[in-house]
DNA sequence: CTCAGTCACTTGCGTTTCGCAAGTTATGGT
DNA sequence: ACCATAACTTGCGAAACGCAAGTGACTGAG
């Protein structure tokens, strides 16, 4: 296995989630979020190239998977993967971190499915 | 309270920690390492300029105290405070996901200190 | 006493990434 | 025919990154 900085597990996490939005994306997705503008609609307002660009590099590391919900025209939908759903103790220690010391910051609620 | 850009905790932790340098250091802070060329000689390769700007951020959001250890010239070493000790958890957690998904990686050993 | 060396930064500057806004493509509804 | 919607894509100015070199205040060797 070749690394890109360093053998360290936290270095290599951070080459794939270390920016200001992915992780976010993938709150979203855990959220029960799947389509385009539900992630947009997000209150952090992730600019649409942006997002664009996350999702298809969540989709080449493994963590997210991409299938149609329909044809003409289609159009797709997200879902973490197993290794995706993985991440739920890291958002959940950033979480109790967060509430902490973000006085006022609260968990946001799952989305009601379709 | 007044937010950066919304009021989930996991938001605001990234506004904080969500780049590829920050939680490097608090790990190589967690080692054991105090002193600027102990940040600089990791295997990651901080520019020196980046560290600086990290260790300024990081000591404004009261994660990191700095305080000199001779006069003539001023030395400083950092610290974490209790607030930044308080992020372990999440570093935990992200070895755990990462040595799983990055086969190969190993957590770095605390240094011996002087 | 001079000079190379160390430490903790700082500065310059070219490259990369970000993110706002607008555009595109295909289709359904009225 | 016309407007709206969904999922993107493109343009481009601004901000962040990161390599390299420089700076100031000493310390220790010769």
């Amino acid at each position: 296995m070749k690394f890109k900085r360093s053998s360290c597990p936290i270095t290599n996490v951070l080459d794939t989630l270390g920016d200001k939005w992915t992780l976010l994306v993938i709150r979203d997705l855990v959220l029960g979020k799947r389509r385009y503008q539900e992630f947009t609609s997000s209150p952090e307002k992730i600019a649409s190239n942006i997002l664009a660009d996350r999702l298809k590099k969540l989709e080449t590391s493994g963590l997210v998977t991409r299938h149609a919900y329909q044809r003409n025209p289609v159009r797709y939908e997200y879902l973490l993967t197993e290794k995706g759903e993985g991440l739920k103790p890291i958002l959940e220690a950033i979480i109790v971190w967060g509430k902490k010391h973000y006085p006022g910051s609260k968990r946001f609620p799952r989305v009601k499915q379709r």
